[in-house]
DNA sequence: GACTGTGAAGCCATTCACAGCT
DNA sequence: AGCTGTGAATGGCTTCACAGTC
C-alpha cells in the first residue's frame, strides 16, 4: 500500500507515457528526455518529471531516461507486469466490440468470458469466446480468478449486475453504462460515459456559435 | 462566446445532472433540491450549486429547482437543444458499435455516415447505414453539413484521418484511437482511451496487493 | 551544456459557511 | 425552517525556476 496519494491525472498520463515509450522502442530509440516525451504526448516537460518523481528517480541528469528501462518501470507501476483476468457483462453492440477489441489483450487484460441475459444472444461466437448465460457469472468468476468486471448492460440493470459481480469476488469495475453505481469504498470503480464525451464536444461547439 | 472559462469537470457533471433530471421527470417529480441531485449522482450539494452558478440562477430559495425547467436549461447550455451531424471514420469493431449505439441518437447526435478504407467492409449494412468508402469523406461532410468527426481507426492512421476531416470542415473531433492528435487550437478535441481506463483500474488494484 | 529532480509559487477546483429569500 | 447563491477558505495539481549531476 502506497503512503502518498497519487493524482488520477498522473496515473492516466503514466499510461500514455508508457505507450509512447513503446513506440520509441519500436523506432529503435535508446534514450529520451522529459522534453521529448512531453512533446510526443502533449504535456509540459515539468509535468513529465513531476509525474515520474512520485515513484522514484528513473533518469540521469544531463542525459535523460533509458527508454526500455523507463518503459518497464512504468509497466510495473501500472500493474501491467502481469495479466489481469476480466469478464464482460452484456454482449450487445458495445460489449461485443469490447470483447473483440485487441487493445485490451495487448496491454495485459485477458477477456475470460462474456455474458448476457438474452437467450437469443447466448451461444453466439465472438472471436474465440462464446457468449454465456448470466447465470454462469458466479462460477466463472471463481473458476477463472477474475479480478475485473466490465459492465456493458443497459442502465436499469447496471446496479444489479454490479452487485452480482462484487458478490462473486470481483475487486474492480469498469462501468460503461450511463448510471451512477453504488459500491463500497474498497472497490475500484471507473466510469466511461460515451455520451458525456460527445456532449462536452457539443458544449464547446455551442460556445463558439 | 462565454466570458468566463468553465471547468471541463463542470461540463461533464452538467451532462450527468441532465440525465438524472430526465430520470426524475420520468418518475413524475416536480421539484428537486441540490442535495437530492447531489445524492443521485454522487457529488456534494455545494458542487451542484456551484456548477449551476456558472450559468445563472435557476432555483428558488427555500424550495429548490423545477425539474423540467432545469432540465431544459441544462440541455440548452450543453448545446443539445438542437441536433448535431456526425460522421464516424473506421467501421471496425469499435466504429460499428458506435454507429449502432442508440445513446448517441437519443441525445441529439445524428450519425450521418460511417466510412472505412477496407473494400471488404465497404457496403456492409449497419442498422440503416451502409459503410461507405473513405474517398467519400469530403463530399459527405459538405453534403450533410457535418460538424463532428468520430475517429475509430488504428493509431497509425488517426492523424491522417484527422487532417482529412478538418480539411473538409469538421469543427470537433472525438478520438477513440490511442494516439495523441495534433490540431489547431480552434478545433474542439476529446480523447476517449479505452485501455487507459482499464490501466487506471490495474494501477489501483496493484496498489492494494 | 544538457537535462533531471524538487521546493516554492501560482493557479484552479472544491468545500465551507452563511447571508438572503420564500 | 428550508434551500439557494456566493464570498472566503481550503486543498490539490501544475508551472516555475534553479540547484544538482553528468
Amino acid at each position: 500500500m502506497k503512503a502518498f496519494k497519487i493524482p488520477e491525472a498522473t496515473v492516466m498520463r503514466l499510461s500514455i507515457y508508457s505507450r509512447y515509450l513503446h513506440q520509441l522502442m519500436d523506432e529503435g530509440e535508446d534514450t529520451v528526455s522529459s522534453g521529448e516525451i512531453a512533446n510526443g504526448v502533449g504535456v509540459s516537460s515539468a509535468q513529465v518529471r513531476k509525474d515520474l518523481a512520485y515513484f522514484g528517480e528513473f533518469g540521469t541528469r544531463g542525459v535523460g531516461y533509458k527508454v526500455s528501462e523507463l518503459y518497464l518501470q512504468l509497466m510495473k507501476i501500472l500493474g501491467l507486469d502481469h495479466r489481469w483476468n476480466t469478464i464482460i457483462v452484456g454482449a450487445g453492440k458495445l460489449g461485443s466490440a469490447l470483447a473483440l477489441y485487441q487493445g485490451f489483450s495487448d496491454r495485459g487484460f485477458n477477456i475470460c468470458a462474456i455474458l448476457d441475459i438474452n437467450p437469443a444472444i447466448i451461444g453466439n461466437q465472438l472471436g474465440n469466446l462464446e457468449v454465456q448465460s448470466l447465470d454462469q457469472l458466479s462460477s466463472l468468476v471463481g473458476q477463472h480468478q477474475i479480478q475485473i468486471g466490465v459492465i456493458a448492460v443497459p442502465a436499469n440493470h447496471a446496479q444489479d449486475v454490479t452487485e452480482q459481480l462484487l458478490q462473486a469476488g470481483v475487486k474492480a469495475i469498469l462501468n460503461f453504462s450511463p448510471r451512477v453505481l453504488k459500491v463500497t469504498p474498497d472497490i475500484v470503480l471507473r466510469n466511461v460515459d460515451l455520451s458525456v464525451n460527445l456532449e462536452i464536444l457539443s458544449f464547446n461547439l455551442a460556445l463558439n456559435r
